[in-house]
DNA sequence: AATGGCCACAACCGCCTATCC
DNA sequence: GGGATAGGCGGTTGTGGCCAT
């Protein structure tokens, strides 16, 4: 017999959340914090299973999610954490405050597991995709550095580096052909990315609360309801929040949104929203 | 303008583990 | 000790947007 399902499944809602459902659940968590999970689509009015207002919290209502591109700093730490714990997903978001398992995960299969095959890279093994192929075997602390190598050497690349004259190792040699294969291009860093970055580095939510609350890097939902009462819970995140609003305002390319009248929506109604419908479609 | 393919990402599914009784 | 349950996790899928034709 196998598992009982986690909840009845009769009658609930399945698929993308609506703002309502967003506002119900964000309302209803910041008001009362969790106990269990169970309970909160009941108690909240929501039509939806436990488990999925568990992961619509932890994936995209959390105050403390930060929103936008991986910067190429992440990209290699990612790197370099998967070739130490494989797929374990969760453990490697633990190292990036605000970032989810799930958007770190769809990251590397869209992103990072792509660019490592277009460098010659095996993704699951992080050895050179001839090596792998002849079983080579053991040296995973070496074979991520080199993952990370390559990486660096396409940004060097990017800003066109006078300095290809030096010796390369094979491998080094593999990228460079398939870099040239793909054409990579240069890419100008333009003003509107400069603010976008600033902008990233001033998103990071979680300092604000855990500043209030406790110093550990990994943000969990229950540890900080555990500590705080609700009314204090509460508190801490509309402060956050605000402060976090000034602070991307002062930062922000409005010029360049695609929709302002859509973006200052979400931003009314669904303020951690607000990154993802934003963003403008450049970068 | 219509359409088909591709891509990114949110959401779901099912298994595993921890905990409770 | 063992069954039931909730939470956590990783794999997979569905869907919407973008782009080329």
């Amino acid at each position: 017999m196998g598992r009982q399902p986690c909840c009845d499944k009769v009658g609930l809602k399945r698929g993308p959340w609506t703002i309502e459902e967003d506002h119900k659940l964000m309302n209803f968590i910041l008001s009362n914090g969790i106990q269990c999970w169970r309970m909160v689509p009941k108690l909240a009015g929501l039509l939806r299973c436990g488990k999925s207002c568990r992961l619509r919290w932890i994936n995209y209502l959390r105050p403390d999610l930060k929103r936008g591109g991986f910067t190429k700093m992440e990209d290699n730490q990612i790197i370099q954490l998967h070739s130490r714990l494989g797929n374990r997903w969760s453990k490697i978001a633990s190292h990036f405050p605000g970032r989810t398992d799930n958007e770190i995960k769809n990251h590397w299969n869209t992103r990072i597991k792509k660019k490592l095959k277009v460098l010659g890279v095996d993704p699951v093994s992080h050895n050179p995709i001839e090596q792998t192929e002849k079983d080579v075997s053991g040296e995973e602390n070496e074979t991520a550095q080199e993952s990370i190598t390559l990486i660096e050497q396409e940004e060097s690349m990017e800003v066109k580096s006078e300095d290809q004259d030096h010796a390369k190792s094979d491998f080094a040699q593999v990228k460079d052909q398939k870099i040239e294969q793909d054409e990579v291009k240069t890419v100008d860093e333009t003003d509107l990315l400069k603010s976008y970055e600033m902008l990233c580095g001033s998103l990071d939510v979680g300092p604000w609360i855990n500043q209030e609350t406790n110093t550990s890097t990994s943000y969990s939902s229950q540890e900080s309801n555990n500590n705080l009462s609700a009314g204090e819970f509460h508190s801490i995140q509309e402060d956050s929040l605000s402060q976090w609003i000034d602070s991307v305002d002062s930062f922000l390319p409005w010029d360049s949104f695609n929709n302002l009248d859509e973006d200052l929506f979400f931003l009314e109604n669904s303020q951690c929203n607000y990154m993802k419908h934003s963003v403008p479609k450049c970068l």
